[in-house]
DNA sequence: CACATGTATTCGGATACGTGAATACATGTC
DNA sequence: GACATGTATTCACGTATCCGAATACATGTG
């Protein structure tokens, strides 16, 4: 196979990132990795129009996040790799540290300020 | 401190990756992860605007990325946390193995078509 | 203070994104 | 084929993003 150069690495790598920078695509993503789901059951599950939830799909089908198969008349989705969760657990803890750490240092301020 | 709700963070994660999610900030990352640097420095090795390097990094310090320290004239910046670096390593491996998966299918078909 | 260097911001325009509403398309059943 | 159910697409609109160019702001030096 052909090898993308660093630069389209790069690319795609933001790319997918960008992929995953929507609310309603991180709910997706959880409620998939929950288990494998169709279309009106995710929007039902997570209270949003069938329409958004099927482009929201389409997108991540896209940069391979996730993959469709047809079952009837459905179209059951799922997850392609579960390190996507793990990816985004990640991203979460990070969140959470940031904010702690934070909080500490406006913390540590107030009291600095309320000892002098 | 408050927790953030469900909500909140699931919404800062999808901000977070909005962050991530374009090629120059990833570039910008490796950049300060392999060593701390001012805004010139980054510009000049990136061969990339002086303003667009300082907005990207406004933004990248904004989601708690980066954190900058004046150095008389200049602003050093650097990564707030090396398990960003782990989350974009993850993510390009994740790319990696999603092109590579979709090669092998690829070829695959063709194998088949050719055999029959 | 004048000047050089380094950094941040603003403006204007092009592009991409996300959404509701409406509708087209697909599949299974009778 | 007619109908019900499930899924995907299109259109129009408001918003966010990105960038080049110009410029403002900050700091150190003489």
């Amino acid at each position: 196979m052909d090898y993308p150069s660093l630069e389209e690495l790069n690319l795609l790598q933001a790319n997918t990132c960008r992929a995953l920078s929507d609310p309603k695509r991180v709910l997706i993503l959880y409620a998939l990795f929950d288990q494998p789901r169709h279309v009106t059951a995710l929007a039902e599950r997570l209270s949003i129009p069938q329409p958004t939830v099927s482009r929201h799909l389409r997108r991540l089908v896209q940069h391979s996040l996730v993959s469709g198969e047809r079952d009837g008349a459905s179209v059951v989705y799922s997850i392609t790799d579960p390190r996507i969760i793990d990816l985004l657990d990640l991203m979460r803890e990070l969140r959470l540290d940031a904010l702690t750490q934070q909080s500490k240092v406006l913390t540590n301020g107030a009291r600095l300020t309320k000892a002098v």
